[in-house]
DNA sequence: CAACGCTTGTGAACACAAGCACAAGCACGT
DNA sequence: ACGTGCTTGTGCTTGTGTTCACAAGCGTTG
């Protein structure tokens, strides 16, 4: 199905920065860009942006640059954006509550499906136009909606409970915002955002007085 | 001042995870750790900690394993949790105000110092004891307080001047969630955490049915 | 149509990280 | 004292990612 050759993790963690610089390309009207440019744009060098999207194809054109609007669709199709993908919360606490309300997910084609909260008190509240259900109905709302992506946003002590639930409805990509370092099969996806963890490593280089650049991350 | 050698990124990027199993394992009053176990509850592999570990120096003891307390505190020092750092966030929007009420980091040693923000609408109220004033008072703030991290929670057009501002302020680490790619002098270290990438990678990796496991960051 | 300027795509060198496998070394029992 | 069992610390191999440097190739101009 695909052109063959796997695309390196490295480079996976780096399409959605080139996706969202030629979003605003696109919005520009600029008809192409070169290398060198979306590497600014990203905040990377350009001989990696060259790489990077020679892994997905060749769609550049020599002397002149890659096109905008081919280039965008290309690598919306490639990390599956061309696609609607339904996201259950779990845990509405602040973070839970500010994840619920955050435009950017929306704004890239990721729609909140569903808020969960094993806390009563909170059953029955609504965030925006989705009202808040019991954890219990996970299974319920996984197989309705096609649930594809979960998001843990509990405390800690509960995230690992949460994870095999959301395993066992048919969840396979989870993002965990608790501090807790889950244990799932093999065939699921885990990405992990460690708030206190970031700080952390800000702390080290501060300490060390580190001269070092960017960082993503995933991971952060 | 350190012991000579340089730490690799990869290893500081883990400290923060042995530093939090290190804290629960204290709590239950285990005196001792193998590299095994450690590496269970941070979810890495038991060579990859001996070797992390070893950077820091040799604080292991050949057939019984490492002293928790001790290593706890080698970690907290290397990683300058051992003194205070106070915080300032900028843009009390859903997120910031998630941040600032996020209990995780004043157990880690990180004070939210203040808290800012550009619409005159939120400045003077109140989020726990802490009132919101207005982003220009970021230069008395940083000196009065000593501010050492701040964190960007803007929405991306307003996150390079708000840098800029920090910067000028003496901020030398920054920690942004807004999705623009800072420029920043060498000397300040930007970490970047990004919500809706870290979304679109889960995304390509349930496009292709990947069989990938845990990752951080970021970051993740 | 040929020459030129510009930008991609990529082979090859280099740097960094992961993981194996084992020697070194401590603690304890006999 | 000495052997035994266990766990660290680390040299070395393998794999992955980054960067350089340049040939290939497009478009434009004279």
């Amino acid at each position: 199905m695909s052109r063959a050759a796997r695309i390196p993790d490295a480079t996976v963690e780096r399409l959605p920065l080139y996706y969202r610089a030629l979003v605003e390309l696109d919005l520009l009207k600029a008809p192409t860009v070169s290398s060198e440019s979306l590497a600014e744009l990203a905040g990377v060098n350009a001989a990696k942006v060259r790489k990077d999207l020679s892994y997905l194809g060749t769609y550049g054109t020599r002397g002149v640059g890659y096109d905008v609007g081919n280039l965008l669709h290309q690598i919306a199709r490639e990390l599956g954006l061309t696609q609607d993908w339904p996201v259950v919360i779990v845990g509405i606490g602040n973070l839970g509550r500010a994840l619920a309300s955050y435009s950017g997910f929306s704004a890239r084609g990721f729609r909140i499906s569903a808020l969960l909260d094993a806390d009563p008190a909170k059953t029955g509240q609504s965030i925006g136009k989705l009202a808040i259900r019991p954890t219990s109905d996970l299974g319920v709302i996984a197989k309705s909606d096609n649930a594809a992506i979960g998001i843990i946003a509990t405390p800690g002590s509960a995230a690992q409970a949460v994870a095999e639930q959301m395993v066992a409805c048919g969840i396979r990509s989870i993002l965990n915002f608790s501090p807790a370092v889950l244990v799932v099969p093999p065939d699921v996806t885990v990405r992990r955002v460690d708030l206190a963890l970031e700080l952390q490593i800000l702390s080290f280089h501060h300490r060390h007085n580190d001269h070092t650049e960017q960082a993503g991350q995933a991971h952060g």
